[in-house]
DNA sequence: GCGGAGTGAGTA
DNA sequence: ACTCACTCCGCA
């Protein structure tokens, strides 16, 4: 009999049911019943009608026949919106790999294990007396709990269920009894809060001609992603609220995407003097339930705009006609956990399936989206002035090899020193920005070469200035010593440069200028970042220093110098990206000069100043760089001309971890196809967290074929039950390992 | 033996 | 989450 099978996700928030349960499918049902449906189907010892989400539909029945139930219905109540949202999710399961609770779980985020944002209140019903008979009554019967909770009820008057539940000790039939029985009462109270208030002065934007013009073109086109390439300070901020300005008049609903990082207040206001209350934020910080009120109020169409991060991308808008991913190169688009997704990937794909835009925005747009533009799957549109007039800074490149020679031992050359005392003579503001993602202080032994590195992790250990070491991958925390403790020599010594550093020989040399550092010490606590910001933007300091986090997209009108300290620090990461991390950085780092009325002024140091990464960012030539760029992404078969994927196999036993690879190496080797593989080898940070890193490389053409090799290796891992060792697949990773 | 309270397993 | 089945308890 040929008969057909849903595999379903049984709406209910519980660990123990996130797992699928096979119905099978009526014939009436046939031809309806797709993957993403929202059916009803009986559920439990009573069959209670519950709801479902339909993830996968097959012939191969996988329990008892016999047993098997059917789908009653599709839900056609059910939004949409909702059913696009899970079909959004068979989409990133089928791309990124995991499994379908994993995609839904991102999908669907909040309904997972979340305190009830309805709080249920218990009242009293019937007068006191009665309750005080029923409470006599009770208490002869020996229901003790029932007499307990009616006492409590008198006492208070009014009661929230989940401290009946968990603090009076009454189970939920007790309460249930007594509703039942028209003694108590319930009252079902949601609140949604508002995470964003404050002034809202009114302001109508006004576009300059080339904002318009990029509004009007994107407005107009039939095509569905646009690519805004504007450079630093151009206003794209503008352009896209017009254009949500005009989404919302033919009563659409938009969602911006921004990186976590540059979700500043300062943002905020500028949509919400714009759009008021239409619009609300979703940010890390927000609780579950919070997060889980936005989105309902963006479901009842109280909110028209939601920004947020990457997680704000599955707003279950019912008429989403709008995605706007700002700052489109940042890395932080990539979710680190399974599913590793692409918040622009998944964006376009949301945005075909609502039948919706995409415009994605950067002064330094990824390789990626600029070649699929120049390809025409993406319309390129170009804002190449800064908005209110103002200039591009002036970018000058030291080479430090010189200011060595000519016997400056210093961390700054002469030129940026001069300029410096310039800008402190006439009150003016500097950032110095310190390129040194991943490397900063370590300490070591000059006499024989010993490092201190981490017990967990295969990474030297960072120095901070309180004379603690840390790891800045599992926070471990040790002291250092006088004397080394491999050889017992007094040479022990930090090497390296950390923001401490630069700022206490800068204290040292500017003993009057106030400064202000920004980085990973100084922004743990809650609150830390926007308070160093705006310090600097009301003058409170004269120097900035800070590390990556100080580049992106702040506006400080007063900044008119940059000094970039090591600048080619990140080309040395093991990473396809390395050039394109290093213009990227560059580029962001010099647009934070000269903003205001004033020009600004950018100095660039290194050692490397012939690299094209660093040379085209002072010229500010995207263009050129991507030319560069591209062909050696052609020549070695990176993304984006091939696609890639990372096998990343962990587990603590490095033996067990190595040989499992080889094993998922040979396996997948025979099945391959067209697709190249490499490895196993191990990670460039060979231990994290007392895990062991084995790395395979997968190359190809197709984005489906490495997605079939996900596939192949899902099926393999399932088979042999492979215990101790976690593996995770990663299409187009966006950082190395 | 009964009503009621508390616990645990299973949901296809 | 919810429900059913089971056990435990105090009283008759």
């Amino acid at each position: 009999m040929d008969r057909r099978f849903a595999d379903i996700i049984i709406d209910i928030t519980h660990e123990k049911l996130d797992r699928t349960f096979q119905y099978i499918i009526p014939d009436e049902l046939l031809d309806t019943v797709k993957i993403g449906s929202v059916v009803s189907v009986p559920f439990g010892r009573g069959n209670k009608e519950t709801k479902g989400y339909v993830i996968n539909i097959t012939d191969k029945p996988e329990f008892d026949v016999n047993k098997t139930k059917s789908i009653l219905r599709i839900d056609v109540g059910s939004d949409n919106s909702q059913t696009k949202l899970i079909e959004l999710a068979a989409f990133i399961k089928q791309t990124y790999g995991g499994t379908m609770s994993q995609a839904l779980r991102c999908v669907l985020p909040v309904k997972t294990k979340t305190k009830p944002i309805e709080s249920i209140i218990l009242k009293l019903s019937i007068s006191e007396e009665d309750a005080k008979a029923l409470i006599f009554e009770s208490e002869r019967k020996n229901a003790k709990a029932r007499a307990r909770f009616l006492r409590e009820l008198i006492d208070v008057k009014e009661i929230p269920q989940n401290i009946v539940l968990q603090k009076l000790n009454i189970g939920r039939q007790t309460i249930n009894k007594l509703v039942e029985m028209g003694v108590v009462e319930k009252i079902v109270i949601s609140s949604y809060r508002n995470p964003v208030s404050g002034d809202v002065s009114k302001y109508d934007v006004v576009l300059n001609d080339e904002q318009r013009q990029v509004v009007d073109a994107i407005d107009k086109s039939e095509r569905k992603v646009h690519l805004v390439h504007g450079v630093t300070g151009s206003g794209k901020t503008e352009v896209y609220i017009e254009l949500i300005d005009r989404v919302i008049k033919e009563g659409g609903e938009a969602i911006v995407l921004i990186p976590e990082i540059a979700l500043t207040y300062q943002t905020v206001m500028r949509f919400r003097r714009k759009f008021n209350d239409l619009v609300s934020i979703i940010n890390s910080k927000l609780s579950q339930g919070e997060k889980y009120d936005q989105f309902e109020r963006a479901k009842n169409g109280e909110v028209k705009i939601i920004i947020g991060p990457r997680s704000a991308l599955f707003t279950p808008f019912k008429n989403l006609k709008l995605i706007i991913i700002d700052e489109e190169h940042e890395r932080t688009y990539k979710s680190e956990q399974v599913p590793k997704y692409h918040a622009r990937d998944v964006a376009i794909k949301r945005a075909e399936l609502e039948g919706a835009k995409v415009v994605l925005g950067s002064a330094t747009p990824s390789i990626e989206s600029y070649y699929h533009a120049l390809g025409g799957e993406f319309v390129l549109h170009e804002l190449s002035n800064r908005a209110n007039g103002a200039t591009l800074s002036d970018v000058s490149i030291v080479d430090m090899r010189d200011e060595l020679k000519s016997g400056n031992k210093l961390m700054f050359s002469r030129k940026l020193l001069s300029l410096m005392e310039d800008r402190l003579s006439k009150k003016e503001q500097t950032m110095i920005f310190i390129n040194r993602r991943g490397y900063a202080s370590f300490v070591s032994c000059r006499s024989c070469g010993f490092v201190y590195k981490c017990p967990h992790c295969d990474v030297a250990l960072k120095y901070h200035t309180n004379g603690k070491l840390i790891c800045h991958y599992c926070g471990y925390e040790t002291a250092t010593s006088k004397i080394c403790p491999e050889c017992g020599s007094k040479y022990i010594k930090t090497f390296g440069t950390g923001t401490q550093r630069v700022e206490g020989e800068i204290n040292k040399l500017f003993p009057n200028a106030k400064t202000l550092r920004m980085d990973f010490d100084t922004t743990r606590k809650k609150g830390d970042y926007e308070k160093i910001l705006s310090a600097f933007a009301n003058g409170e300091a004269d120097i900035l220093i800070g590390t990556q986090m100080i580049v992106k997209g702040h506006d400080f009108a007063n900044v008119t110098l940059v000094g970039i300290i090591a600048a080619d620090l990140s080309l040395y990461a093991q990473d396809f990206r390395a050039s394109e991390t290093t213009f990227e950085l560059l580029t962001q780092a010099a647009g934070r000069a000269g903003r205001g009325s004033k020009k600004g002024e950018v100095v660039i140091q290194t050692y490397d100043p012939d690299n094209y990464s660093i040379t085209l960012s002072k010229k500010q030539d995207y263009k050129a760089f991507y030319n560069q760029e591209i062909a050696y992404r052609k020549l070695l078969k990176y993304p984006p001309i091939y696609n890639m994927a990372v096998i990343l196999i962990t587990g603590e036993d490095e033996d067990v971890v190595f040989n499992n690879a080889k094993l998922i190496f040979d396996y997948l080797d025979g099945r391959k196809g067209d697709s190249e593989l490499f490895g196993p080898t191990w990670a460039n940070i060979k231990m994290l967290n007392d895990n062991y890193r084995c790395l395979i490389y997968l190359k190809d053409e197709n984005v489906d074929n490495l997605s079939e090799m996900n596939d192949i290796l899902e099926r393999y891992v399932e088979d042999k039950d492979i215990k101790n060792i976690n593996i995770q697949y990663d299409l187009i990773p966006m950082s190395g390992y």
